[in-house]
RNA sequence: GGCGCUAUCGUCUAGGGGACUAGGACGGGGCCCUCUCAAGGCCCAAACACGGGUUCGAAUCCCGUUAGCGCUACCA
């Protein structure tokens, strides 16, 4: 590929609220095709909202790229330093004709707007601003009328090939003299982003589908100022499992939320990357190496996809276990930290590794790594609850049972298969199904009836606090 | 309302005229292992929206219908 034809793309949000899962997809695309094609991504902060935009919130977005292992090229640049070029634009539009005062007040456009829709037809702006003679324009002026700025659209057929959608078209007529300059001088948001785009050369705009609309009003702007357009990507949407585009109230929609939620980044890439993208087979788990060789704008699909949570935390989970303990431990300090759990100079490898397997995000494993280190955090589910009604006095005469043959058992010989040889001699003797012994203390030890085989357990709580444990029982059924 | 986009298991998807008895993954169900399963192994159910074309042949191409979604601002 020649380095005149080099790639430049661009991930542009609004800092209006935190980064949304469909606009981390987004940036992830872009980024993935830049890495793709060694081209440059760019980042670019639409702050043009004053009303809106907040540093807060540039923040949290910076934050969210870089957690997920988006880093940016260039920028992050912010649209409100290019107000000047901005205008320039749009009054050289205005000089050549292609574009021409408006003095009817927003107040006067929402009305007719309004008696339009209330009629059953659409709104369309009538240019009667356009007919005015130019003696009409120069006194509006001389009284310091405020006007906008209208682009006079070229009545033609708008349309390009969409790297995901392929071809689409529109007929200019169906919209109308659309704002390009509000009447304070600021540019609305279709010439600014076509004012930028060349202004960065950008050679594709990857971008949501909810854009689709806006392309050839941005198409006519790129030939009215005489430049080429860039290749167009239109991403589907994201949405809920309701089938709507997804928000707030579909629970987590923030990427900071996962990451609260102790997913790792490197899964919520890899999960974000699947949905509305195929490798085109049958692989799920992919390293970043091979995202980045296998993507491609072609392998983008073109309907809207839902987000399905159980699918990330699976995929989360098959990231835990792939993990070694020692890079899962940094996490679980902190979170242990969080939850005022002291490892009291334990080593938690060991617990770590027993654990992993079972949970499906940090959280859950630095919850089961509490549980084992601090009796504390030990809590009776449902399941534990049921099976105590279930056994009854059977339960803790387990307990104790457990107890007493545990008890002689000193330090050094506290190993898996001295337990489970034990337990089992024990079980025997007192014609027990080795299930009936062993579940309870399993219960006692961790309160749930799901975990490590109970003899790790055992090893792993340690001797003394697991006979601690068990002689505290006192069967206690709430 | 107008314009646009989209339509394969519940969900994410493979497929791009014959390789389709439509494949994989999540979720669901079952079996095995076993002291437990939210671990592991094996298995099962589950989809081409509908109607017309084109073609020897359509999930795949075309048209229409229906449905869903998006846009329709001096927001981005």
């Amino acid at each position: 590929m020649a380095s005149s034809a080099s790639v430049r793309v661009r991930f542009a949000p609004s800092p209006t609220g935190y980064l949304h899962v469909g606009g981390a997809r987004t940036a992830l695309f872009n980024w993935l095709f830049a890495r793709k094609t060694r081209g440059q991504f760019i980042l670019r902060i639409e702050d043009t909202d004053r009303e809106r935009s907040t540093d807060e919130h540039t923040r949290v977005i910076l934050d969210g790229l870089t957690w997920l292992g988006i880093t940016w090229d260039e920028g992050p640049y912010f649209q409100g330093a290019y107000a000047d070029r901005h205008r320039a634009d749009a009054e050289r539009l205005l000089a050549e004709g292609q574009a021409y005062r408006c003095f009817c007040t927003k107040e006067e456009i929402d009305a007719r707007r309004a008696e339009a829709e209330a009629a059953g037809t659409a709104f369309r702006y009538d240019r009667r601003c356009f007919r005015l003679s130019a003696a009409e324009v120069a006194a509006r002026l001389e009284s310091g009328l405020p006007f906008t700025i209208r682009f006079l659209v070229p009545d033609q057929e708008v349309a390009w090939d969409d790297a995901v959608h392929g071809r689409i078209s529109f007929q200019s007529q169906d919209f109308d003299d659309f704002v390009i300059l509000r009447s304070d001088g600021s540019a609305i948001y279709n010439l600014a982003v076509v004012s930028d785009d060349i202004d960065m050369r950008i050679t594709h705009v990857i971008r949501g589908d909810d854009h689709v609309s806006n392309t050839p009003k941005q198409i006519l702007l790129y030939r009215a100022l005489g430049q080429p357009t860039p290749v167009f990507a239109h991403v589907p949407m994201i949405l809920g499992t309701d089938g709507k585009k997804l928000s707030k109230r579909h629970g987590a929609t923030a990427v900071g939320d996962y990451q609260d939620q102790g997913i790792f980044p490197a899964a919520m890439r890899n999960f974000l990357a699947l949905l509305g993208w195929s490798p085109g087979g049958d692989r799920e788990i992919l390293p970043e190496r091979e995202m980045i060789e296998l993507f491609s704008l072609e392998g983008i699909q073109s309907k809207a996809a839902v987000f399905d949570t159980a699918k990330l935390e699976w995929m989360n989970g098959e990231y835990l276990s792939a993990t070694p303990a020692t890079e899962l431990r940094p996490a679980v300090e902190r979170e242990l930290g969080r939850l005022g759990v002291a490892t009291g100079g334990r080593d938690l490898l060991p617990i770590i590794d027993s654990v992993k397997s079972r949970a499906r995000t940090i959280l859950q494993l630095a919850e089961r790594v509490a549980v084992r280190l601090d009796s504390r955090r030990v809590r009776r589910d449902d399941k534990a609850d049921q099976l105590l009604r279930k056994m009854g006095d059977r339960f803790d005469a387990s307990v104790a049972l457990a107890h007493r043959t545990l008890e002689p058992i000193d330090a050094s010989r506290w190993t898996p298969p001295v337990l489970l040889d034990q337990l089992k001699a024990a079980a025997e003797a007192h014609s027990l199904k080795l299930g009936d012994l062993l579940q309870p203390v399993r219960v006692v030890l961790t309160g749930s009836t799901v975990s490590e085989p109970v003899n790790e357990l055992l090893a792993v709580v340690g001797r003394d606090e697991s006979l601690r444990r068990l002689s505290g029982w006192n069967g206690a059924r709430e």
